[in-house]
DNA sequence: GTCTATAGTATGATAGAC
DNA sequence: GTCTATCATACTATAGAC
């Protein structure tokens, strides 16, 4: 999306600090619900200055979106790619997923919040294209899993995943990157829930 | 909230029709970006108009929110004041909820979507303490059913709580009241997958 | 119960000086 | 790269006529 300039720093210049404030503010409040004027507030600059940096408000969360689920997709393309069994994929997505929501805290929130509403401008079509290869991602897991006989076939694969999908990332909710918890550890507990259950089975 | 004063159909007077309006369009596009204009234009009147029936447009989303939660709380309270053992209770807590989500679309939406925002006015002091009730049931369910032996001991009962709220309330998302899957269908497969787990265990 | 008219404010964005 | 100043618009809400 930009041709990096003079990479002198980690995280680089101006533009990259004010898109990293946005993200937080977006996430914290909601796109709609942070105004131009918040960010500049927070980067202790006036409002107009960000127009120097950025076209619009939606130039930057555009941005934010983009360039993540690029990266996230990376990893995605490598563990489909891989020699691994189905199940061992699907745990490896899971896996790659908790991270994204600790690696890119901001980003996943606000990709949970607001694109249901950003999805409504073209600008934004991709996120669309997106979900449907997400949603073709975890099916074709989920049924070759069950076709190589490690999943159980008698559930319906459309609504599991749907549970997937949505528990997976619902849980930037309230994971805090930082806290107890490392994202190996919750992906830990939620495959052990999703894949053997609550329910005591032996004595 | 209100005295119903002449109840002489189903879903009341004007007020409730307004309400009704507002909730679909809030529950479509978020709190913050539905306008009293929206509102106004959906019932085939002018903003100013809504103005007679409402104080404002907080106090609609206030209106319906409250009531619904009134209303679950009912039920959740029937189910643990029953003597059904801890996992009978919890199934029905879980099938409780898919049926709120099945009949009360709209206000499980808006609660799904803009809690988080709702809750940092005074006014909705009241989502918080719900949030808390809330938890206290699950975790208090999941400790009974390890207690009794029902549930695996090996987990962690805050982290299982979450999972549980979350993917429970996430449903809304996808869910259509009137479609293919009944509340009680989902729930079945949701109580399937969170009791035994998607992998095949035996022959 | 709805309309007309409008107040008061907040918002995204722009132009040009420094 | 930021500031000053400001425009145009959209928003919630109000007052009073019908």
């Amino acid at each position: 999306m930009s041709a990096a300039s003079t990479p002198e720093r980690p995280a680089g210049g101006r533009r990259e600090e004010l898109l990293a404030i946005a993200a937080r503010l977006f996430a914290e409040r909601g796109f709609k619900n942070t105004t131009v004027r918040d960010i500049a507030d927070a980067a202790g600059i006036l409002s107009g200055s960000l127009y120097h940096h950025f076209d619009s408000k939606e130039s930057m969360v555009d941005e934010l979106l983009d360039t993540f689920q690029r990266e996230l997709w990376k990893e995605y393309d490598a563990i489909t790619g891989s020699d691994l069994s189905p199940r061992a994929k699907l745990e490896a997505v899971v896996r790659a997923s908790f991270d994204a929501i600790d690696h890119h805290h901001s980003e996943v929130a606000i990709f949970q919040n607001d694109a249901s509403y950003l999805i409504g401008f073209e600008r934004f079509g991709y996120l669309e294209e997106r979900n449907v290869r997400f949603r073709r991602l975890w099916t074709g897991l989920l049924e070759a899993g069950v076709e190589a006989g490690e999943l159980r076939a008698d559930l319906d694969v459309e609504l599991v995943y749907r549970f997937l999908r949505d528990t997976v990332w619902v849980a930037v909710r309230w994971y805090r990157p930082g806290g107890e918890l490392s994202p190996s550890q919750v992906a830990d507990q939620y495959l052990t829930i999703l894949l053997e259950g609550i329910a005591k089975t032996d004595g």
